[in-house]
DNA sequence: CGGCAGTTTGATCCCGGTCAAAATATGTGG
DNA sequence: CCACATATTTTGACCGGGATCAAACTGCCG
C-alpha cells in the first residue's frame, strides 16, 4: 500500500488538534479501501470489526426490514466517521452502509477506538458532535414523518442532500452522486410512482432538472417554501 | 434537603461499578426536585445548565413543530438518566421533557458532566449505552413509520410503553401513569380519532382494558401479532 | 350540578398507495 | 454498430386507509 499524506485528515474535525506525528500514527495503522458503486461497505447486524472513515464519495445508510423493504437513514458526507458503533455501545452494525456512488475510505480495527477516544485530543467530544447531528438529523425526520405529507417530505430530502453534498452547476445545484426515484422514495418514506409524478411537476415548474439518476435543483429557495408547507 | 441514601444510586447501570464514598460524593452534589403531572423539566432549545436522574415516575419527551403540532420521541423509565444533551456535544435541550405523572428526579450541573466522565469509571460507557438504545427506538420509530400502517404503529407504540413502564395487575399489564388517546395518537403519528376506533376494536377482541386516561394490555401476544402484520 | 377534559361514533373526502403498462435510457455481446 | 435484455422513468386508472369535520356522550372535579 502507498503512503498516505497527513493533508488527508488534518482539515477534519475529528484530527483537527492533532500534530503532524500523531496523524502519521493514525495513518499508519489505517487500511484504505475502494468500493464501487452500490456494493456495501458493511451489512446490519454483522459484527462491528472495523469503523471508517469516507475520504471521497457518499455512503447511503440504509435498513432493510424484515419483510425486505428499504428505508434510507442517511447519507455520509466525504470527510466523515461511519460505522462506529462502538460509540454507543454496540458491538454489531445497526444498519448496511452502501456505496452511493465509486467510494475511497480508511478504516481502522475497533480495537483502537479506545485508544483514539482516549489518546487524541478533540477526537472524542467531534465525534460526538457527529453523532449528535445525526441524531438531530433522525430527529427531524422523525417529526416530518409524523406531521408533513409526502410532497414536503421529498422536498426537504432533497434540499438535505444538496446542503451536504451538493455540487453547483450552471443549471443549479446538482447531486453529486447517482440517485434514483427509489432512492429518494426510500429516504422520504414513500413509492417511486409517487416520486416520479412530483418530481415531474417541480421540472414543469423550472424547480428541478432531472435526467436519469441524476437531479439537479435549479431554485433551492423555491423547493425550501415548498418543504415548510 | 434531607440527605439521600447511597442504595438509590448503586443498582443503577452508570453508577453500579461505583464505590460507596463515590456515590456519596455525587449525591451530596445532587438536587433533587418533584414535579407535578404535566408539568415539564425542561424546554426544547433552552440552555441545557443540568441533566437529570429520573428516581421515580415516567418522563415523556416531545417536540413541538413550529405549527404546534406535539409529537412524542420517548418514554424515560425511573432510574435513567435524561436531559443529557452534553453527551451529544449539544449545549441546548433538543426537546421539552414533561413529567407523565408525579415524578422524583435528581440534577447535577451539566460542568459536572465532564467529571463524571472522566472520574468515575463505567459512568461513560454505560450512559452511551443508554443513548445506543434511544438511538435504536427512534430507528425503528423511523422504520415503523415508513412501512407500517397506523394500526402496527399503535400496537407497537403501547407494547413499547408496557415493556419499559408496565405494572402487572389481574387484568393483564398496566401501563403506569396515566395516558390519554391523544399522547398515543403523537407517540404513533395519527389523530386521537383513530386511536379511539383502534382502541375500541381491540377492547371488544378483549385485547385491552380501559378506563379514562388508562390502558390495561390483557393480551400481549396477540397485540404483537398485530403489530408485526 | 355545571363545566371541562377526555372519549366515542358517524359521515365525508382526498392523498397517496397499488396495479398495470408503456416509454425511455443504458449496457452487453455478437 | 446493431439488436436485445435490463434498469429506470413516466403515466394512467382505481380505490382504500385514515384524516378531517362534526356532534354526542361520559366521567370527574370543584
Amino acid at each position: 500500500m502507498h503512503k498516505l499524506d497527513e493533508s488527508l485528515l488534518s482539515p477534519l474535525p475529528p484530527f483537527r488538534q492533532l500534530q503532524k506525528p500523531q496523524i502519521r500514527a493514525i495513518l499508519d495503522q489505517a487500511t484504505s479501501h475502494r468500493f464501487d458503486s452500490n456494493v456495501s461497505v458493511f451489512e446490519q447486524s454483522a459484527p462491528a470489526r472495523r469503523f471508517f472513515l469516507l475520504l471521497d464519495g457518499t455512503v447511503r445508510v440504509v435498513k432493510i426490514t424484515p419483510n425486505g423493504e428499504q428505508v434510507t437513514f442517511l447519507h455520509i458526507p466525504s470527510g466523515q466517521l461511519f460505522g462506529i458503533a462502538q460509540a454507543l455501545g454496540r458491538d454489531t452494525y445497526p444498519a448496511t452502509a452502501i456505496a452511493a456512488c465509486e467510494i475511497l475510505a480508511l478504516s481502522w480495527p475497533t480495537s483502537l477506538w479506545r485508544e483514539f477516544v482516549t489518546d487524541y485530543q478533540g477526537f472524542a467530544t467531534e465525534t460526538y458532535k457527529v453523532v449528535g447531528d445525526r441524531v438531530d438529523e433522525m430527529n427531524t425526520r422523525i417529526v416530518e414523518m409524523s406531521t408533513q405529507h409526502v410532497e414536503q417530505r421529498i422536498a426537504r430530502a432533497l434540499l438535505r442532500l444538496v446542503n451536504q453534498s451538493g455540487r453547483r452547476t450552471e443549471d443549479g445545484i446538482e447531486i453529486s452522486f447517482p440517485i434514483t426515484r427509489k432512492d429518494v422514495s426510500e429516504m422520504a418514506g414513500t413509492t417511486l410512482q409517487t416520486v416520479s409524478r412530483l418530481l415531474s411537476g417541480w421540472e414543469k415548474d423550472g424547480l428541478i432538472t432531472s435526467q436519469r439518476k441524476k437531479i439537479i435543483i435549479c431554485d433551492p429557495h423555491r423547493l425550501t417554501v415548498l418543504g415548510d408547507l
